[in-house]
DNA sequence: GTGGTTGCAAAGGCTTTGCAGGCAC
DNA sequence: GTGCCTGCAAAGCCTTTGCAACCAC
C-alpha cells in the first residue's frame, strides 16, 4: 500500500475542488490553485485529482461533453448537465435503491451514476 | 432543416453499430465496417456517428473511462462499466421514474442516464 | 445541378508520461 | 535518507476540421 503524502500542491487541489459549486474541470482548478501556489503545474493537477478520485476523497463526473468535471460533495447525489452552456447542477433528491433492482448476477458494484441532460432554466430565456 | 442522406457509408455504420452487443467505440466501427467498404475513413465514422446520435438513430454512452462508446438500443435501460476490463453490459430492468422526482423548476430535461461502475463477472475470477 | 458528404491530412483539445530535482515522512 | 511528488516539456490519445472531389437527391 502506497503512502499518501499531503503535500502544499494536494491540499490546494483538494480545497479547491470542495470550494468550488461549479464543479470545475482540471483547467478551472488549475486556475484557482494558482492564486494559492502560482508556480504549480497543470500536469500536478492532473495528478492530484486522479490520486484525490482514487482515494474517494471527490468524485469524477463523466459524460458532460467536455472535459472531465470534479465534484467535492461526496454523497450520492443525481447532477443535471446543460447541454447549452455546460453547467452541471447538484440535484438534491433521495433516489430509490437502484443498484438493490439489479438481477445479473457476478458484477461487484462499486458505484452508481444518475445523470440528467437538457437545458437549464438560464439558457431557456429567449433571449439567450 | 437539413436533409439527412442516406450514404452507403451512413448505413453501414448504423448497420455496424446496431449488429454490435458490445457498444462498439468510434474506432471498433471503423474496423467493421471497413470490411465493407475498405476505403471509409475514420472521419467519416465520427462524422456518421455524430449525425446518427443527432438524428436519435444511436444513443452515445460516456463516462467508460476510454473512447465514447455507441448503442444501437434506443430504449430506455441502464449500463455497467467494468472498470476492469472496460466492458459495457446491458442492464434490463425496468427503472422507476426518476425524472419526475425533479422538484428544482427551470429545466428542460431531454434525456435521463443511469450508470454503474464495478467489477465484472469475469474480472471477478481469481484467475484473472 | 445543388448541396450535403466523403477521404485525406493536419490540427485541435484534453490528458498522460519521462525525467531530474525537490520535499514529506 | 528514502521514495513519493513536483515542474517542465514532450508525447499520447481521441476527436474535429479544412479542403477539393464526389454522389444522393
Amino acid at each position: 500500500m502506497t503512502i499518501v503524502r499531503l503535500t502544499r500542491q494536494r491540499q490546494a487541489v483538494l480545497a479547491a475542488v470542495r470550494r468550488s459549486q461549479e464543479h470545475p474541470d482540471a483547467a478551472h482548478v488549475f486556475e484557482e490553485v494558482r492564486r494559492d501556489l502560482p508556480s504549480i503545474s497543470l500536469a500536478t493537477v492532473y495528478r492530484s485529482l486522479e490520486a484525490l478520485v482514487r482515494e474517494g476523497q471527490i468524485a469524477k463526473i463523466e459524460g458532460a461533453g467536455g472535459p472531465t468535471r470534479f465534484d467535492g460533495r461526496l454523497d450520492d447525489h443525481p447532477h443535471f448537465i446543460c447541454q447549452h452552456c455546460g453547467a452541471v447542477i447538484d440535484l438534491d433528491i433521495e433516489l430509490p435503491d437502484l443498484k438493490a433492482m439489479i438481477t445479473l448476477p457476478g458484477l461487484r458494484i462499486t458505484s452508481t451514476q444518475v445523470q440528467f441532460s437538457g437545458v437549464c432554466g438560464d439558457c431557456s430565456q429567449p433571449n439567450n
